[in-house]
DNA sequence: AATTGGATCAACCGCATTCGG
DNA sequence: GCCGAATGCGGTTGATCCAAT
């Protein structure tokens, strides 16, 4: 028997998505908003599944999408938001802008868990891995002792996950608050303005990262200043595959419902 | 120059949850 | 409340890159 896929997948394409496959997602997605994923690449004539399409909107297409390096106040608080939340990626990646789920994880399981393990602590509970060794062999005490006095001497991060393991225990309150918090940040609009301003050199990492450079900014100013916008009226050369972000901003709200 | 092995990350898979009739 | 479809989520895989040998 089995579970019936989740689509037909005969003729189906898979694995990496092409310029051209990206371009018509995303003018489809600028045109027509997203309502329902499964006739999304019907509509816009792409032989990928719903599904497949939705994960590369929300991983690679989304105009919010910050890209580049995490920096060490991100991976802090992931570490933080980690302790309090495990392996609940999309709730961690809540309290980001501009990063996804698959990202954090993808950082997680690469950097941040040997990090841990280097440090001799116990990515899943937070804890020095050592301390579990001291509580089930005593006969472990002092060699374990020892590496312990080591860590912390050379780990100045300690402190941080000393003081997140702490805030483990919430009251309500303070849930109440976090969820609060968090749906304010989603809420947020994004402002691709001063994006462009701010993250200069970080989105040299994103393919679209030549579109920025040759974009300047009283061009995207220009942009931002109109009121209502079509593919047509900006006049896109649709041969470019790529579409400036920047003309995002005027979209239909309901496009950033993510 | 060729090979190998580790790191990275996009994409897939399958289960869980939510939604709508 | 039930059921099937759609969507969300987390774990895993595999292609690619790059440094070391």
């Amino acid at each position: 028997m089995g579970r019936k896929p989740c689509c037909d997948k005969i003729g189906l394409k898979r694995g990496p998505w092409t310029i051209e496959e990206d371009h018509r997602l995303m003018n489809f997605i600028l045109n027509n908003g997203i309502h329902c994923w499964r006739i999304v690449p019907k509509l816009a004539g792409l032989l990928r599944c719903g599904k497949s399409c939705r994960l590369r909107w929300i991983n690679y297409l989304r105009p919010d999408l910050k890209r580049g390096g995490f920096t060490d106040a991100e991976e802090d608080r992931i570490i933080e938001l980690h302790s309090q939340l495990g392996n609940r990626w999309s709730k961690i990646a809540s309290h980001f802008s501009g990063r996804t789920d698959n990202e954090i994880k993808n950082h997680w399981n690469t950097k941040i868990k040997k990090k841990m393990k280097h440090l001799g602590l116990d990515p899943a509970t937070h804890k020095r891995m050592n301390d579990i060794t001291h509580q089930t062999d005593p006969n472990h005490m002092c060699s374990t002792i020892n590496e312990g006095a080591e860590i912390k001497d050379q780990t100045p991060k300690d402190d941080v996950i000393t003081e997140t393991t702490e805030t483990l225990i919430l009251s309500d309150n303070d849930e109440e608050l976090l969820a609060k918090n968090c749906k304010t940040l989603c809420a947020e609009e994004v402002d691709l303005e001063s994006l462009f301003e701010t993250q200069g050199n970080e989105i040299s990492s994103s393919p679209f990262s030549s579109l920025y450079s040759n974009i300047s900014r009283s061009e995207s100013s220009s942009y931002l200043a109109e009121d209502s916008i079509s593919l047509e009226q900006w006049d896109l050369d649709m041969t470019d595959p790529f579409v400036p972000w920047d003309l995002f901003a005027n979209l239909d709200d309901s496009l950033f419902f993510l």
